[in-house]
DNA sequence: ACGTATTAGTACAGAAACCGATATACTGAT
DNA sequence: ATCAGTATATCGGTTTCTGTACTAATACGT
């Protein structure tokens, strides 16, 4: 019947959510490090330009995967411009799916001899 | 050197169509079939309607990933209606790389322990 | 002090991707 | 003969995503 877990994401999660997300299992980040996090782990194979970068973490932000860590008047004073985000328990949950979804295609594409 | 895998695509590898490409790697299937299929190895995460699944056919055929298999006349007479199609060899290629691009980000959740 | 690079984010236009509705037609079951 | 399922196709509109340009502050070398 209905939705099992909360989140309601009608929303395709592509590999640069995907990593996106992955960048806040260790805590907080703000927007750049994610996409510099990003370009690193996926070696270069993943770009995200600013473009891409700050509407998906809307997106993201908007569906409830994340949410902006509030406290921007406690920044120093070289931080304030900063948004800094962090995973919510929704988007916990979908980053566990889809790891296990995608793990299983991995594998079967392994299978396949395609990787 | 050009190219070293002929396909210029402005094309964006979307879990559609990295889906789509991973029902070929046993050889030729009908659209329909691969829609079904997509739907039952993404786990419900991507159905296609008509729109977009032809639509998606018709993209991969005209950037070269996909090649409709010729032979509408051998085929039984409640199947000449379908249309088959199989990976190209660029097709294969941008497999293989998206596939690895997928692994990577895996191997990525599997660091963060979320998998 | 000055210019440049890096950091960080915003705004926007336009292309690509997607979806639902609608249509056609054949097959098999009731 | 009617209905559900299979199979393909097109059209219109919406959503998604990317690139480019822009602002602005800090860091660094000279």
């Amino acid at each position: 019947m209905s939705d099992s877990d909360g989140a309601k994401s009608p929303l395709r999660i592509t590999p640069a959510f995907f990593y996106l997300l992955l960048t806040l299992v260790d805590g907080e980040r703000h927007g750049y490090a994610m996409a510099q996090e990003v370009r690193e782990r996926s070696e270069g194979g993943i770009k995200l330009g600013p473009g891409s970068l700050y509407w998906s973490l809307g997106r993201l932000a908007e569906v409830g995967l994340i949410e902006e860590v509030p406290g921007g008047s406690t920044l120093a004073p070289g931080e304030e411009r900063r948004r800094y985000y962090q995973l919510t328990e929704p988007g916990r949950a979908v980053l566990k799916r889809e790891a296990e979804t995608l793990s299983k295609v991995v594998k079967f594409a392994r299978a396949k001899r395609v990787v």
